[in-house]
DNA sequence: CGTTGCGTTGACGCCGACGTCAACCCCTAG
DNA sequence: CTAGGGGTTGACGTCGGCGTCAACGCAACG
C-alpha cells in the first residue's frame, strides 16, 4: 500500500502521513522507485492517533501509544507509559474544565451587572418613592474624572 | 506619561503597548521627540483590555470594549456590542465546557478499559470455575496478523 | 566625553500541525 | 508522444500575541 491509499483509508492527507514519518511516529519502507510503502498496522496505528487527536491530545502525546501497538501489543492503551498520557490529559482536563467553569461564571457575572446598568440608563427613574418626575439622570456628566 | 511608565502601571510590556497601537486598540499622541504619550484613560484602557484577556477573550474581542470607554462611557461593558461579546463569549464557554467534559468521559472510559485489561494481563487465572492451574495467557501469540 | 537608560522602527522567532506550492520522477493509457 | 495521475523532497505560509534582537536617536549624569 503506497501512501496515497493509506492517507485515503486512514481519512487524512499524504502531507500529514509524510509529517508524522518525519516526527518518527510512522515507519515506512520503500519500494524500488523510492515510493513509502505501508501494511494494514500502520493502518490501525493511524486510527489509534487519529482517535487521541480527536480527543485533544498532542502529536507527542501519542507517541507512547504508537510504540506500544509497535511493541506488538493488541492495543496501544496497552502499555503503562500510555496509562500514564491518559491519566495525564485527564487532570488536565479536570483543571481545564474548572477554569472554565470558574471563567464563566465571572463572564456571567460582569454580562449580568452590565445588563442591569443598561436597564437603569433605560428605565432610569426610580418610582418607589411617590416623588414628582424628577430629572432623570441628566445625561452623563459630560467628561467625569473617575466614576 | 511615556511607553515605559505605562507599561509598567498596566503591568505589561512596552512591546504588548506598541502592539496594541498597531492593532488600532490603542491611540497615542507624539512629543516633540516622537516619543509616544498616553494619558489615564489610556490606563483604565488597559485594564479592560487585561481584564477580558485574562477571561479568554482575544484581542479583537476586546475592541467594542475598547471604543466604548473611548466613546466616553463610564465602562467599557456600557455599551451593546460589548454586552453581545459577552454573550457570545458565554455561548462559546458553555460549548467549550460541554465538549471537554465529555472527552473527559472518553478518555476516562479509556482509561477504565486499559487498566482493567492490564490488571486481567497481571492476574489472568479465573479462578472462579474451581479449575486447576492454566498456562496464564501464552506470551502474546507473536506476531499477530489483526486482533 | 563616554556611558547609561529611555525612546524609536523594522524584522525575524516562536508554537503545533499541518496546507500549499514548486520542481522533479515514474508508469500507463490513448 | 503526450497527458494524466500517482509519487518524491524542500521550503514557505498559516494563526495570535507577543518576545527578542538590531541599529538607531535623544537626554542627563559624572
Amino acid at each position: 500500500m503506497r501512501i496515497g491509499e493509506l492517507a485515503e483509508r486512514a481519512g487524512t492527507t499524504t502531507r500529514t502521513l509524510r509529517y508524522y514519518e518525519a516526527r518518527g511516529l510512522l515507519a515506512a519502507a520503500r519500494d524500488a522507485h523510492g515510493y513509502r510503502t505501508f501494511g494494514e498496522e500502520d493502518l490501525r496505528l493511524l486510527r489509534q492517533i487519529r482517535t487521541l487527536r480527536e480527543n485533544g491530545f498532542e502529536l507527542e502525546e501519542t507517541r507512547p501509544f504508537v510504540e506500544c501497538l509497535r511493541a506488538g501489543h493488541p492495543a496501544g492503551d496497552s502499555c503503562p507509559d500510555s496509562l500514564e498520557v491518559y491519566r495525564r490529559k485527564l487532570a488536565e482536563l479536570d483543571a481545564c474544565i474548572a477554569e472554565l467553569r470558574t471563567v464563566r461564571e465571572e463572564v456571567g457575572a460582569r454580562l449580568a451587572r452590565a445588563e442591569i446598568e443598561a436597564a437603569a440608563a433605560h428605565a432610569p427613574a426610580p418610582r418607589c418613592a411617590l416623588a414628582p418626575s424628577e430629572p432623570p439622570t441628566p445625561r452623563e456628566p459630560e467628561e467625569e474624572g473617575r466614576k
